[in-house]
DNA sequence: CCTCCACCGGAACGTGAGGAGT
DNA sequence: ACTCCTCACGTTCCGGTGGAGG
């Protein structure tokens, strides 16, 4: 009989329950950590159900604090709550990253609202008034609340005036626009001051309430990956440190919780492909070097050709057996690797600013230390994963690296 | 204790690309 | 086609700085 290719890996026992489970779009029976957040939202939004309109809410926080993950949590029952008591609450939620103009997100909100018989709102081509007159109309013959989750707002509002406007719109419509219906507005946002962006007249208007998420502490983390690991992985399938491990990782990462989830989900697939056995701290530390991987391969792939070029500065030092380089040395380096690209060099005053960006990206780290008599400076390390091959990714996006890199530097003497 | 190195980093300005309005 | 505006990227200028060495 031949064999399948796939039989192997088929047949082989899961570690996973269900996959889902660690995965971002899942929605939890708890949400440990965010009771007050919960509350915050939860006591507003009552409100929709007694009839009455709840007030607008900007929720704030880094990555990973749960904003998401509490609005579904507390809209989700929101919706159960009020079919059951005969109330019409429903809830749209739109990601503005996708969904990056007024227009289309007018459109997919009165599509949403859409019944049989109704026209198709295209996804262009209407005027932006006649899509809003069409989500009003369609929020106006079906009384009842309608709360609007504008995800990663912050997006759109940087965007010019494009935010404002839907923002100006959608506000507007409970302030005489609307008789027998209430529209609310929740807008997420990863950045604090998204709102200095934005029109005074909509501030005022959009967040009477606003929610600050804290970042997860490690043990928190735990906390939020324990029951999820429990639906999600087959009992007894993780070593008792994987967790805490993950929880701590994530920890340092501004305590972002889909980090949490990833380092775990990708652990258990790491353990799978290694074959059986229970997943254990060695299937983290893989997990956490390939999402490094997976982060910083498309930063450095788009990087400009100068900062590639002061980049290589740095590593080319380094590869030397060179540790706390100084700008000057990388200046040296720099003038060059531009020699060989053919470019231009720019100034020291510029390179030292590109230094700054990529420390401030993580790439590498510059520390502005005294060396007494031989004064001030930057001392420069990468903080790149270890076994990362920087100059391949830089050579096969750019090619006028090749050359650069091709060259043997002669480096200065230290002192 | 003072000097003085080798750079830091803020401020103001120049330049060219690209978008909006007309 | 035209101006006007904004924005990102770079340059020039310059006061500021912490500590090794005199």
């Amino acid at each position: 009989m031949s064999r399948n290719l796939f039989d192997e890996l088929l047949n082989a026992k899961s570690l996973f329950l269900d996959r889902r489970a660690l995965g971002h779009a899942f929605t939890p029976e708890s949400l440990p950590h965010r009771e007050l957040e919960i509350s915050v939202l939860v006591n507003n939004l009552v409100e929709a159900l007694r009839g009455h309109s709840p007030s607008n809410m900007t929720l704030y926080g880094r990555p990973g604090s749960g904003k998401t993950a509490v609005t579904r949590f507390v809209c989700r029952d929101l919706e159960a709550k009020g079919a059951a008591e005969g109330s019409n609450v429903k809830t749209i939620e739109i990601n503005c990253r996708n969904i990056d103009t007024k227009y289309r997100v007018l459109a997919q909100i009165g599509n949403h609202l859409s019944r049989e018989g109704d026209a198709v709102i295209p996804f262009t081509g209407w005027p932006a008034d006649r899509v809003f007159e069409h989500v009003r109309t369609r929020m106006e013959r079906d009384p009842g609340v309608y709360i609007i989750i504008l995800d990663e707002i912050d997006y759109l509002v940087r965007k010019g005036r494009e935010g404002d406007d839907l923002l100006y719109c959608l506000t507007s419509l409970n302030i005489g626009l609307l008789k027998d219906s209430f529209c609310c507005v929740i807008g997420i946002s990863n950045d604090l001051g998204f709102t200095e962006d934005l029109d005074p007249r909509v501030t005022s208007r959009l967040s009477p309430i606003d929610v600050v998420f804290s970042p997860y502490n490690a043990n928190q983390l735990e906390d939020v990956l324990n029951p999820r690991a429990e639906r999600g992985v087959v009992e007894n399938g993780l070593d008792c440190a994987v967790i805490p491990l993950c929880a701590a990782l994530a920890a340092k990462e501004d305590g972002d919780a889909r980090r949490a989830l990833d380092l775990l989900r990708i652990s258990v697939q790491k353990a799978e492909q290694d074959s059986g056995g229970i997943v254990n701290i060695g299937h983290v530390r893989q997990a956490q070097s390939q999402l490094e991987f997976d982060q910083i391969t498309p930063t450095i792939r788009n990087l400009p050709l100068q900062q590639k070029l002061v980049l290589f500065s740095v590593i080319i030092n380094e590869k030397n057996g060179l540790r706390n380089i100084s700008t000057g040395e990388v200046y040296g380096t720099y003038e060059m690797a531009c020699l060989n690209a053919g470019e231009r060099a720019l100034t020291s005053r510029r390179v030292s600013s590109l230094i700054r960006e990529l420390d401030m990206i993580g790439i590498v780290s510059a520390k502005t230390t005294s060396r007494g008599r031989h004064g001030m400076s930057k001392r420069i390390n990468t903080s790149l994963p270890p076994g990362f091959d920087v100059l391949e990714i830089m050579r096969s996006s750019e090619p006028l690296m090749e050359p650069v890199i091709n060259t043997r530097y002669r480096l200065q003497n230290r002192l």
